[in-house]
DNA sequence: AACGATAGAATCCTATAGGATTTAGACTAT
DNA sequence: ATAGTCTAAATCCTATAGGATTCTATCGTT
């Protein structure tokens, strides 16, 4: 009953796996853009696959609520939030990231603390051009410290309930043009939290974290008042 | 452009729909057991469908937890929670609902107030028999009550928490055994929720939340104190 | 007797086909 | 010109077929 077969060894993907993978890409570049039509059988021809592993990939995002389905009507990626609908989704980010962060500085390891440092620093280095794909690696890197949080607090079910964001936030991110103007906090907050992990200061990451999520709302408040809906 | 088509009038169906609900109701049941293997094929000759609308239904029942798939080997019914697992669900739980109690209790209807009402009343006077049927009701009530609180509260994105959440918790209704001891002291804790909702008294509804939490907590482990896995 | 190899069945995965539904455009009548 | 109807294309939905993989049981060897 050994466990020859490694955990994480070949972990074998199906068509399926990729199909997904590939439509989040486009989700979160900015090639499929808020209120699109995902048409299974278009999706199937451009990637060159038949119908059925879209057909479960689309099925699988619908959760994230990434995009929306209508029965005989097909997929659509989800409207982009409203103002209202951001203050929201930060009020949720203030309710549960705190709490990963409390929990994830209780058990915190040097590894863990050097996977943070490193995102803090690729999102200090990323650079910052003006198109979505040069933006790439800035939201990788802010999103992959969140991330690391919440999958160190050792909760599964703190991180579900953070996955149900995360896809928002990430969305939230690309098309609220936020991003350029905040860049320059959000790696001093960053670095805020780290520091206060790395001193121990479980609380004062808590803190910090809230204060994060707090700046951010008010940042992406100040930039976009009252465009409630673009289309 | 008016809406002729009424917004919730014939909410069609599609075929994966049902089979989503099927598969769901026998989780909920019980007759699917932890542990069980979920065959497409076989799947689909139970309910005489196809396979293709039983792989969409179980593509998504995936992101709820309550079942788990591997690659090119199927899906399973996601393994029972073992003690330490429940303390944390009941911890992610002491996280989302007392937030959700109170921002459903600063909008407080008289319809929310009257459907939180029938739910103590239904799970008062549910049969509380020996079998999983004659047990449903209960922890449908059981459900609704919390449901309600969740939706009520008006933030999509906490709603999404607690739903990653929701399933988890019935699962755990059901096959903890806690039901029958919880019973009379869940009824008492929902209407003390109710009645701090009926005045008004929005963070003592939140309080009422916690320790009702809590409290389901503590029951838990005092009914299976080391009980980690049954097989 | 225990271990490893092999054949068969069961299952998963993808592709294809056809019916059902929706949508878009053209045509006609008011 | 606008509203309504009708036709055709596109799309969704389900079923079926076949290849690929995994599981199970039998058999042979040490």
């Amino acid at each position: 009953m050994k466990p020859l077969t490694a955990p994480h060894a070949i972990s074998r993907q199906v068509l399926a796996d990729h199909v997904y993978d590939e439509i989040l890409e486009s989700l979160m570049d900015g090639r499929l853009m808020p209120g699109d039509a995902v048409s299974i059988d278009g999706t199937a021809r451009d990637l060159e696959v038949s119908p059925t592993p879209v057909r479960e990939a689309l099925a699988r995002l619908e959760h994230t609520g990434l995009v929306q389905r209508a029965a005989l009507k097909g997929y659509r990626v989800a409207p982009l939030s409203s103002a209202a609908e951001m203050a929201q989704l930060m009020e949720a980010r203030l309710v549960i990231e705190p709490v990963n962060t409390r929990l994830a500085g209780e058990v915190m390891t040097p590894e863990t603390l050097a996977a943070l440092e490193q995102s803090i620093h690729d999102l200090a280095t990323a650079p910052r051009g003006p198109s979505f794909a040069e933006f790439r690696d800035y939201f990788d890197a802010d999103e992959r410290f969140h991330r690391l949080i919440a999958e160190n607090a050792g909760n599964p079910f703190l991180l579900a309930a953070y996955n149900a964001l995360g896809g928002q936030v990430q969305r939230f991110r690309l098309f609220s043009g936020v991003g350029i103007t905040d860049a320059n906090f959000a790696i001093a907050e960053h670095r805020a939290i780290f520091e206060a992990f790395r001193d121990g200061d479980v609380e004062g990451a808590a803190a910090k974290m809230t204060e994060h999520v707090s700046n951010v709302r008010a940042r992406a408040m100040a930039d976009a008042p009252a465009e409630s809906s673009a289309e």
